[in-house]
DNA sequence: CAGTCATATCTGCCCTTCCATATATATGGG
DNA sequence: CCCATATATATGGAAGGGCAGATATGACTG
């Protein structure tokens, strides 16, 4: 629902300006690059790392997973968020690049999650 | 002057936040890729291949220039933008991958700049 | 019940856009 | 050389809408 106008984004391949709409708001964009840089985390880690109220990061997330850069799987009480497995190869390359060229951008983030208390365990994923 | 809040640039490299800000107006975007794809364009060209207006192209101009992700060089009665010297090699990078991987952006504006009539002649450059 | 996450509603305001106008340059006529 | 005008570009001011943020609340799990 709510669907915002610009950011509508269908079934189909990425464009260049609905990823970049996405980027250029400062919370997603430190969204996407932890969790690109961590693989996976959930929103209580996404919470804590970025100082961030959960409300605010849960609706970021909600468009970024509209927009299906990210999917989620709730595991027990935990929502766990990744890089969609549709996200074009060139997206990822923009991600990537921007990882490897600002690493300042995480450092902060970065640090207050390693410093979060109680963090869910990681089982041993039995990926099929 | 003006300075938009959060575009505001002072001469520190280009945070990946402001790079991705500017990307995410459509109209700024088709005026980088536009000009990363030809080299340099005047206002006019500008204008006739994206089909808006002149005030709103000056006005997305004058930003990317504050920026610093464009410079602009007067000729006569048109001014010539081209992408800034001292963009980094990483924001590069990312306009690359775009153009490379999105040629669908570019393709109607450069049509539509080819069907343009008495663009200014290029003197050839006598670059030192 | 405690912890985790999503959503609804409302408010404020940044940003884009439009229209009109100002500035700059080139050109033609006298 | 001066003036008028055409072309090219920039900017001022105002209006409108989209979007982020906060708070409160609902839903789900163990």
């Amino acid at each position: 629902m709510i669907a915002i106008a610009d950011f509508a984004t269908p079934d189909q391949p990425m464009e260049a300006i609905q990823l970049y709409k996405h980027l250029g708001e400062e919370t997603r964009l430190r969204i996407l690059l932890l969790i690109a840089a961590e693989d996976e985390l959930c929103v209580c880690e996404l919470t804590a790392a970025t100082g961030e109220s959960q409300p605010k990061i849960s609706r970021h997330l909600g468009l970024l997973r509209q927009a299906g850069l990210l999917e989620d799987e709730r595991r027990g009480k935990w929502v766990f968020y990744r890089i969609g497995r549709d996200v074009d190869a060139w997206a990822w390359e923009i991600l990537a690049t921007t990882l490897k060229s600002n690493p300042d951008c995480l450092a902060q983030d970065q640090k207050r999650l390693a410093a979060m208390g109680s963090r869910p365990k990681r089982m041993r994923h039995c990926s099929a």
